[in-house]
DNA sequence: GATGAATGAGGATTCATTCAT
DNA sequence: AATGAATGAATCCTCATTCAT
């Protein structure tokens, strides 16, 4: 594997970042991240000092590119519905490489966790709030009451996340591997219609959208 | 609690659903969910024989209803837009009573759970094909490719089951209870107009919505 | 089988036998020995007021009748070696009726329990005292100094018990079931032989050894 | 004790053999080994991976050197009484060092253990051969029909182990301890008076036994 | 006499963590 | 920085026994 020569600490946090991905927090036993990263369970208290530390870094290592990712692609003033487009396609760019982060998250979210609550605040309602107010300043969002805009933005959060999150799952109904890059690619084009559909300009089939290279 | 005098059987079922969907299953301490239900942690090997098949007990007193419910609510004939409406609301008004099974479905989901995969196959697959002929058969679906409705289909599942599953999460950005009954109410209002911008008569707003009781 | 319709007591006794021989005290649970008795665990304790009550009783209905008959086997004022002869066919005429006996006893033995010592003092003790007594009587048995004369009783006792006991290792290396009727009159056979070249008279070979039905 | 400074798995695995010995396996509890072996109960699966994997350790490691003893001893081609003689003492003096080794065979034997049975196939079962190939070739023994050889092993099996593994018994009934030197050395010339008397030349009496040191 | 349910004690095993080397 | 060994706390589960029905 190409993860042999990394820096012990960048291995082990990938190491965690697949089990806890997959088994969450309590499933995980540390001994099992430690053999994946070639190590005695003992040696992972030379560079984390607990689970729980080890767990919170590898959110935070996952989460914070993904913010830092949105916000710029938000903080662009582009009104236009091409805006959610380009949101999109980033937001599923970024997850094609990092596809454990969303079952991560959705683990996170489940449980109610405390770390997650704290990222909630320090993050997560910021972006909400940084949405909102880019809905509100778009003509073509006008169909959507005020108290709905959070739902709307809800609605991508679950569709994006949804998507990896649930992989599993989606696997065994769709006869396919929804994260293969085909399968990646449709979704991505899927989201972009349905967007264009939900803030697009109105009286228009997603025949007006713009096509734009994924 | 009204739980008191259910019989045991009962009251370890929902103190296990209870448990289990916010832990998931490694999370969750047998002895926690006796002791929720008034017994020593032995007792309950009276009347389960593991963890494992109290756990897919849980999962399947949970399931089957839900899915029943869809069943039986895909199984009318009716390829106008109103069939929509009125899946997501018995949808919604059978987990705001089951308000747990999303966390459940959700953990088991991301976990790739062997049982979940039973489950899929048994019984996710069918309703999947059911709503795949129903969108076909309808008009107003024209404006999805074959090979989009799958996805459209998995993204009614990803709104719904987000909104009950992620609400630790969505109630630290929302700054209110997902699970309210007048979030809900809002809610179903949202998916209903979406589910109608999405899949309604072409070129009209949500205007043109259906306006039925929830 | 024919235990069905034994008293209920009676089919315990025999349950716990089979499965206290083959598994020893500790490997047993009381629950399945009440199983193999067509009983619940609980029932049981309607007959037995303990485990290790049950378990004397199952000791003391194997082990009694096998020292009266030895008792009465060995008070026959018999000095000829057809003694020795007759003992051991009623010996091993009666293990082939009990089977697992000696498997018990082993068990007990091995283990040097406090109710052995108390059966060994009670009833073994006498019994040796007497075979002492006897071959102290017999002309033929000269050739074994005094203190030799306990090990020879040991050793009818190891060679007898052996048999039954290791049974299951012994099918392993001979190739046919020791227990099998036809093993137990060679061993039977093979036994008297022995034992004639051990006390019977001096100078001949087993030529001399009376022949009497088994 | 001496055992204090041995190393640790070196320590478990006799503490193991004790118990094992005394209590069979399902009478001992792996705390109890850990106790005596100085440990904490969870240390032990530092060294053993379960509970049956250490009792395998603790056969294996008490029938290895038996067996190789043995097998050594029976190698020597000499077909004379003497070579019976020599096989004994080996057995014993070897017995005399490990002398809890029989109760252990004697439990295994007893359950019918899986492990026993292996052991039987790979080992005893050609020093079985062995034993009855030398014989075969020894003159004295022509007193045997083919089909009792395989007995007359099997007597010598229940004599020798007889000895050690009932020695709880025994003590309470000879007033002494079997496994004290003194005893153990009558036990051996009685054991080869007794071979003489079995195999030895036909004719005489035990007087023409050749004395040869212990 | 039989049983389902309950339980305290204990049993094997895992786990996160520590520490000497 | 790595590890083998150690450990207290927990975990799932079994067991002998009791008791109300």
């Amino acid at each position: 594997m190409a993860e042999a020569d990394l820096p012990t600490k960048e291995r082990i946090l990938a190491a965690a970042e697949a089990l806890f991905a997959e088994r969450g927090f309590a499933g995980t036993a540390v001994r099992d991240i430690a053999a994946r990263s070639g190590l005695n369970g003992a040696s992972l208290y030379n560079h984390f000092p607990s689970k729980q530390a080890l767990y919170e870094a590898v959110l935070e290592r996952g989460i914070q590119p993904l913010l830092q990712e949105l916000i710029q692609a938000a903080a662009t003033p582009d009104p236009s519905p091409a805006a959610g487009s380009r949101i999109i396609g980033a937001l599923m760019a970024h997850l094609e490489r990092t596809p454990l982060l969303p079952r991560l998250v959705q683990h996170e979210a489940v449980r109610g966790g405390e770390h997650l609550g704290r990222l909630a605040r320090r993050w997560i309602r910021p972006l909400f709030d940084q949405g909102l107010a880019a809905l509100k300043a778009s003509p073509n969002a006008r169909r959507w009451n005020d108290d709905e805009l959070p739902l709307l933005i809800a609605a991508y959060l679950h569709l994006v996340f949804g998507h990896f999150a649930m992989a599993p799952l989606l696997a065994e109904v769709l006869d396919e591997d929804p994260l293969a890059p085909a399968s990646l690619a449709r979704q991505t084009r899927f989201l972009r219609k349905l967007s264009h559909l939900l803030v697009g300009p109105p009286g228009l089939g997603p025949e007006g959208m713009p096509h734009e290279a994924q």
